[in-house]
DNA sequence: GAACGGGATTCACATGAGTTACATCGGCAC
DNA sequence: GTGCCGATGTAACTCATGTGAATCCCGTTC
């Protein structure tokens, strides 16, 4: 059930029998959420944290005029509000983009559990700056790369994220977004976004359709995103 | 010596007289940095963090063919890669951008401190979640504010910032960084950033000449920033 | 005080991306 | 079926911002 989450651990570091132990032992709660569904809103006192079992979610930060852009996509095993925990409300909305699955952790037990066993602690800590990382990474596409290249790189990182937890091959992956919502993670209007996607189709980089995206030619989409994956703390690490 | 340090954490909570000591007793050495110097490089192994004692640095994210992005400014009193505890090596170089002193924290103190103390474990996390805060918010301002606003609500951030250490007022601040470091801020070309300045000046909302900020008119820069400092979690807090 | 150099400023022009409007397609309700 | 609605696709036009110089300004150096 939370396979995803451990899959994404172990990725990076041993996690001990006792460590799973407290992290299965965690989670308080499962519940489904439809598409579209706001999980989260910014601002509100919070008290657990949420896991995302199945289904794609994003951060939503709103501009007064109904602009709204997308600071990070979480897929499956990614907890989507772990700074939550030491922020006790957000700066932005989290929504479900997919109909998903999510797992409620009160912040009580990940309290506990981080004092109890310091080095899961820091795994926790060092997951929410890999986020913030994340983070950094689309602050130089937006401010630096061209709507072509910024895409390019959005598909990089969406299939590595999604071929560290098992679900996506060299070859594509699933990319349950409408054109709109790709258009508010770009910082670009759906109109351009759609013209983008066709150059890139046209380039023979990538295909878009049905929720699916084909990647045709990795290097060049990756020399196009000028995509390296260490933005990501996907390789071993000590804690 | 570490006081912008303490003031920063005192605005936020209490902090103990324990967790006080082990704060200063944490630091094991501090040097000068002269403006220019790239102090912390993008992907080296990292054994200590470094606290930003006085003057301003940036996080900088490069590009192939040149272009570069602030990611975040630092200033004093900020831990300037307080994140590089956990993820060992950093994805952006840090570069100081007037003269500065810093101040050295080696992991190993961090993390003792951390174990013992656990709730300043917390804080700290707490302080690198807020980085990510300030960087969601660039992620907006780069996404859907135009030239004028993204300008106006950096201008908003600092002078608030610098206000919570006691080094601005209503009226104004410091403002050390040459027009290109600014536009590397704001994702913009130097000329569009000379151009903007102008038209808030124009507008009597700013004017920054000779390293100085200085605000004509607070409401009427905020409204066109729609800035809200909620994203910067400069009120009082349980931890 | 002449030469230098980095920053700021200005100008003419180019272009990537936004805007508006409308057409098409496919699913779903009735 | 018919009608509706959201998603996608296209086109024509506009505009914010980028590009590539030149020039100016001012503090520093020899």
């Amino acid at each position: 059930m939370i396979s995803a989450h451990l899959h994404k651990l172990r990725q990076r570091t041993h996690v001990s029998a006792d460590e799973e132990q407290a992290i299965r032992g965690s989670v308080a709660e499962t519940r489904s959420v439809p598409a579209g569904r706001v999980l989260i809103r910014c601002g509100e006192p919070l008290s657990h944290s949420v896991m995302l079992l199945e289904g794609w979610m994003a951060r939503f930060k709103d501009l007064e005029g109904g602009a709204r852009q997308v600071t990070e996509l979480h897929l499956p095993g990614d907890f989507v509000d772990l700074h939550g925990f030491t922020l006790k409300r957000l700066d932005h909305d989290v929504v479900a983009l997919t109909d998903s699955r999510v797992a409620f952790v009160p912040h009580e037990r990940l309290r506990e559990i981080t004092e109890r066993l310091p080095r899961l602690g820091r795994i926790y800590w060092f997951m929410t700056n890999v986020d913030a990382s994340i983070t950094r990474e689309l602050v130089l596409s937006l401010g630096q790369r061209s709507a072509i290249s910024r895409m390019a790189h959005l598909f990089c990182e969406i299939c590595q994220r999604l071929e560290a937890i098992g679900r996506a091959t060299g070859e594509g992956c699933e990319f349950p977004l409408t054109q709109r919502e790709l258009s508010e993670c770009l910082g670009l209007t759906v109109v351009h976004v759609n013209r983008t996607l066709q150059e890139l189709r046209r380039r023979g980089l990538v295909e878009l359709e049905n929720r699916q995206l084909t990647i045709r030619d990795r290097p060049g989409l990756e020399a196009l995103a000028e995509f390296d994956p260490a933005y990501l703390y996907l390789d071993q690490h000590r804690f």
